[in-house]
DNA sequence: TGAATTTAGTTACAAATGATACTATCTTGA
DNA sequence: TCAAGATAGTATCATTTGTAACTAAATTCA
């Protein structure tokens, strides 16, 4: 393991030399990498899904019925995978499109029967995985954790649409 | 905004329902994936530099040189995009490689001084980059944040030796 | 010694991904 | 009512990425 996060570089004033192992863009990428992989293993085994498909399904397995459109925003997906997920699900028959009559254009998707039952038996091992990882972390400290993360995506995408990252970010000079 | 990660969806004993807008890999995947692209987009547009050369370039910045099999544990990459980033650089004129004599299969690797002068470039930049994602957190919180990706990492790994997540995950019975 | 195995690094090929363009449908406004 | 956009979803193509096979060199051990 040559993981080394927590010696100070030189904790002081602002920050100082860059090292790999403590910066958080890469091991966020790091630990999220590993823990996507854990799962996607883990669904592409058991159940022939890739990720996005299971997303899919996770969102239409809450019962109502949803456009690509709908799917896309309750995912974060981007539209092309979404698509693809959807026509993927449907050649195996997990889920089911019905032309909207009010818009030809869209159709709402829908979990089949046995999409259903995937997704019940699906979803309690998803959430077995999440309780293993948070194993040994008090409830705040999840929360706490959910709630880093929320702060983190929120500045991202303000730092997203701003362009650079200022030199003194919290003077609003 | 379609983000609700706080509302509890019925917090008592174990996890409850499913929602992928509180699953945690779902959460990590999102967040990684902006920040990501976030840097990766500065890095390209301003160096024309991939992720992967950037993290080739940010370990050999720290001056010793080191053979593509050091860079891989350095940087956690796989040997392959390793081989490939060193060769771009190389052909960029930012590393040079020098078969090693005692072992011909292998080279050091090293930062020139195009190279050098890009990192000293770089190197802040990155660091700008992630003040500005942590502005408004406290050190302590910082480092809250580093020692909980940790031990995600830690757990994801051994769950990945282990194999299935169990149902009772502290219960060493 | 030298055959069998391991290791460093690269190459080649297949699968996944993303950007763009496209089709069909709907909406708007003259 | 019809031309000019806008939108839902799909298809196409180029790039990226991962897996596996490969080459060359080093090591092991009979």
């Amino acid at each position: 393991m040559t993981r080394d996060t927590t010696t100070p570089a030189k904790t002081g004033a602002g920050s100082s030399a860059l090292r790999l192992s403590a910066y958080l863009p890469y091991r966020l990428s790091v630990v999220s990498n590993k823990v996507s992989g854990l799962i996607a293993r883990a669904y592409q085994s058991r159940f022939g899904l890739t990720i996005w498909e299971w997303r899919v399904i996770a969102v239409l397995g809450e019962g109502a019925p949803m456009t690509a459109q709908g799917v896309c925003e309750a995912t974060a997906m981007d539209k092309v995978p979404v698509s693809r997920a959807i026509r993927a699900l449907d050649e195996r028959g997990l889920v089911r499109r019905t032309r909207r009559s009010s818009d030809r254009r869209a159709s709402d998707v829908e979990l089949t029967g046995e999409g259903q039952r995937i997704y019940e038996e699906v979803a309690p091992l998803a959430m077995q995985y999440e309780a293993s990882l948070l194993d040994g972390l008090a409830d705040a400290e999840r929360e706490r954790l959910m709630a880093l993360l929320d702060a983190l995506e929120d500045r991202a995408e303000a730092m997203a649409s701003a362009g650079d990252p200022e030199t003194s970010p919290s003077r609003s000079g």
